[in-house]
DNA sequence: GTCTATACGTTGATAGAC
DNA sequence: GTCTATCAACGTATAGAC
C-alpha cells in the first residue's frame, strides 16, 4: 500500500477520534457502528451495544439518551468522515487518477473506518424506511459532500486526458457506487475469496491510451 | 432496451410466478419482498406486510408459521431467481462480452424483479447477523450459482480475447459487486441522478483493442 | 376463509440502590 | 460512576368468533 493510501487512513481515525470529547461517548459509538452495520438499526438492541462497550444496558442512558440518538450521532459522523476523506484525497500531490487511486485504497483496506462507513451509508439505504427521521435527514443533507470534491477531480483528470469522456456526475455515482459494491462483497466473502485491486476497479475511468 | 434483455425480464418474472401454487402465499411473499427490502428484517412487522397484502394481521399465520419462515422463503426463492436468471444469458445466442451485456442490462433495469433481489441479498448482508440462521444458511449455500455460470463465460471471452486477462473468478465478483452496488445507488437515487448504462460498467471486463 | 382479542415474550427507557 | 429492578409499549403468535 502506498504511502498517501496510509496518509488517508489516518485521516479517517483521526477524524472518528474528534467526534465526542468524552471516552464514553466515543467508547459507545466505536462499537454501536460495529453492531448497527451487522444487525441493521431494528435489529440492534442496546444491550448488544452495551455488552460490546462493557457497560451495562441501562449505563448506556447516562451518555446517551435514546437508541434513535446513537444511531443518528453515528450516521452523522460517517456523513461527515466520508466528505472529509475525499477533499483531504483531492488535495494531495499528484495527478487526478493518481489521487483517486489512493483514495480508493485507502476505501478497500479491508479493515478501514471507510469501509465501515459504507457499511453504514448501505444501510441507511436497504433499510431506508426503519431508521429515525432525523438520521434520514442528516444523510441526505450530507450526501452530497464526497461529490463536491470527487466531480472537480473527474474534471481535471478529463482536461489532462486521463479520463475517459461522459458527464462527470455520472462517473462519479458509478465510481461510489462501485466501492460500496465492493465493500458489501468484501463483508460477504470475508477474504477468503480474490478481490480485485484499484487499478483493476478504476478500469472504468481510465481512458485508453491511443 | 435490447429484445435479450426483455426476455431476461420476462424470465425473472415467470421464475416467481412458479414459486407457490397457493394464490395467498404468492401474494404474501411478493408484499413481504418489497416491506423486507425497504425495513430489513428486524424492521418489518407482520402487521406491514399483511396490511400491504391487504390481509389482517393475524391471517398472514394461515399461510406462514413464523415470520422467520415468510423471510426465509422469500431469500431461497431470491437466490434460486439469481441462478437461473445467469444460467439463462449464458446460454443465449451471442459472445459472451454480448450475453454479460444483456444480462447486465436486464439487472439494472430500474424495477426488474432481479433488481429486488440483489436488494435482498444486499439485506442478508447489511444484517448478516440479525435473520434467521436457516435464511442464512440457504443464501451461503446457493451463493455459488450466479458464480456458476457466470465464471465459464468469462473464460470464453478471454479465449476469444473479448475479455481481459485476469483470474476469471475474481472478474466475476467484481462484476456481481458491481450491479449490487449500482443497484443500491439506483434505490438511493431515484432516477433524479445520472445513471452509468451497461457498457459504461463494463469496462472493466473489455479488452482494449490494439 | 377471514378477522378480533388476547397471552406472552422482548425491549427501550427510567428510577433508585450501592 | 455504574448496576439492578422495573414499567410501559410493542410485536409475535394463537385461539376462538363470525
Amino acid at each position: 500500500m502506498s504511502v498517501q493510501s496510509e496518509q488517508l487512513q489516518q485521516f479517517f481515525k483521526q477524524s472518528f477520534e474528534e467526534t465526542s470529547r468524552e471516552h464514553g461517548v466515543r467508547q459507545i459509538m466505536l462499537h454501536a457502528v460495529d453492531v448497527f452495520s451487522r444487525k441493521g438499526f431494528a435489529g440492534t438492541k442496546i444491550k448488544d451495544i452495551a455488552e460490546h462497550a462493557g457497560f451495562s444496558q441501562g449505563y448506556v442512558y447516562n451518555y446517551f439518551k435514546s437508541k434513535d440518538e446513537i444511531f443518528t450521532r453515528i450516521v452523522e459522523q460517517a456523513m461527515d468522515g466520508a466528505g472529509k476523506a475525499v477533499a483531504f484525497a483531492s488535495q494531495l500531490e499528484g495527478t487526478p487518477m493518481q489521487r483517486i487511486t489512493w483514495l480508493t485504497e485507502a476505501f478497500l483496506e479491508p479493515n478501514s473506518i471507510a469501509m465501515q462507513h459504507w457499511r453504514l451509508n448501505l444501510l441507511q439505504t436497504a433499510a431506508v424506511d426503519a431508521i429515525p427521521e432525523e438520521a434520514k435527514r442528516i444523510a441526505r443533507e450530507k450526501m452530497g459532500e464526497p461529490f463536491k470534491h470527487f466531480v472537480p477531480m473527474v474534471i481535471e483528470g478529463q482536461r489532462l486526458g486521463e479520463i475517459v469522456e461522459g458527464d462527470p456526475l455520472m462517473l462519479a455515482i458509478t465510481y461510489f457506487s462501485f466501492v460500496q459494491g465492493l465493500g458489501i462483497s468484501r463483508i460477504q466473502t470475508k477474504g477468503d475469496l480474490p478481490f480485485p485491486d484499484a487499478n483493476i476497479v478504476l478500469a472504468f475511468l481510465r481512458k485508453p491510451v491511443n
